[in-house]
DNA sequence: GAATCCTACTTGTCATGACAAGTGGACCTC
DNA sequence: GAGGTCCACTTGTCATGACAAGTAGGATTC
């Protein structure tokens, strides 16, 4: 482990509290504590709380210990990105089925969203996404050709593997992403790949995702049935918002 | 001012930068500066820089001096809230017709959401939004009856003020809210409200919102037109993730 | 003139010490 | 036993001092 004391120390507490070691609802080592088992000051062992505590991993106050609040803290990035891990932490099991994969120059909205020229050669993959079998959600994602050159790859079959998985694995940088939420009619093509009648609404999320620079990589037009997802938004006042998306078991979910 | 010296000397760094003082680019006074400006330690100062860069109010890092990157921190909660302040917040004008406000037993699903029994009073608040007179939203409001009965005084008129600021006012705490994003087929009153043909897509948002303790005060039924508005989440890797309601003021805005 | 080096200044990290404020339990009193 | 008091222990806040790491600009060298 390397880095700064008192991120060594926070990820030592992260650690213990995920592996269940410190398990929801127990006290943290006090301070002094902590401080004796690093041979450590108060400064950094408080600065690793504090990140803990800003990561929502534990309470407490003044006069009393540090509580564990939650053995994991969301990852609303990944949650949201990855379509095959966010049905897997949900305990349920994604399929997908790729309708399309080509090579060909960008259209003009999608030239503007990854900050090209029309005409631009990109990599456009239209996949459906089942969740326990069920039609669930179009996909109709662009790369851009950089990155996209890398799906065409022999030894890569996206109804296998997850393509973030995979992106990451070849050293591609996505780590911030920007979801936009409308509604649209199911076109022709929506309507028969998730058996539902021609023009009845879709929640659509287009993303447009890439590097922590800020240089697009990917856009996507994904169009879920809503009567099997939908995006929940938690929100309070004095606190940091957090998103998730959901998947509806009923056919009347309730809020 | 009251409070410890950190959060005096991050109050007044915060209102310099609301008013101007300190614009937007400008570096803050260096950490030296501001420990003689406060006859203050490194300590409560280097605190006071945190809680600001927690905001994003300010950047900057080792060796550079904090930059003000913004002058005013989006308030997404109230933004969330309040169709009125959102549209105030963008500079376009709100404006509302409010169709019916009643007093009568609540269905089956506004009884869950809000935690009550079936049949228990309800007070019940329909209204059409707009935005610069063109028809934008129909809101579906249930409040329990408690928070409801404030609304059928006499001294409130709903079309003249905004609810939530007449509500905190008469005291009533909302705190914390629940955001559920779908899309419904307009029914032939939305279509009507909304001039939109009936079925057309319309990108609903269900709502509970209530005290910091988690009691349900309303539940509501938003039903807005995705040609004027959508939702926005922004996400990062390693970043609290920002949420937003969008203007979409071209008939195909852009990502 | 251009590249390099050096230096003053900045923030990041950590140690040590001190006191205030709040909690919870042991203890005592009634 | 009920209630109040006291005290040890916790975290919150702040001061002081030190060194490391990074930046930016001037001085030096080529």
């Amino acid at each position: 482990m390397e880095g700064p004391l008192y991120q060594r120390i926070a990820e030592d507490l992260r650690r213990r509290i995920a592996r269940g070691d410190l398990p929801v609802g127990s006290p943290l080592p006090s301070e002094s504590q902590l401080c004796e088992e690093w041979a450590a000051s108060r400064g950094p062992v408080r600065q690793a709380l504090s990140a803990l505590r800003a990561e929502g991993l534990i309470g407490g106050g003044r006069g009393r210990p540090p509580i564990v609040r939650t053995s994991q803290v969301p990852q609303p990035f990944q949650t949201l990105l990855s379509f095959s891990r966010w049905a897997r932490s949900l305990g349920r099991t994604p399929g997908q089925r790729t309708l399309e994969i080509a090579r060909r120059p960008a259209r003009q909205e999608v030239a503007d969203a990854l900050a090209i020229d029309e005409g631009d050669f990109v990599v456009e993959l239209v996949r459906l996404r089942l969740l326990d079998d069920r039609p669930t959600m179009v996909e109709r994602t662009t790369f851009v050709e950089s990155v996209g050159r890398l799906l065409l790859s022999f030894d890569f079959d996206p109804d296998k593997r997850s393509i973030y998985a995979y992106l990451a694995d070849q050293g591609v940088d996505l780590s911030v992403a920007r979801h936009v939420f409308d509604a649209v009619a199911a076109d022709p093509t929506d309507a028969s790949l998730l058996e539902i009648p021609e023009g009845a609404p879709l929640l659509r999320e287009r993303r447009r995702a890439g590097s922590a620079s800020g240089e697009p990589y990917e856009y996507s037009d994904d169009r879920y049935r809503p009567d099997v997802v939908t995006f929940t938004i938690e929100n309070a006042e004095q606190a940091h918002p957090s998103v998730a998306r959901a998947w509806r078991p009923a056919p009347t979910g309730s809020l």
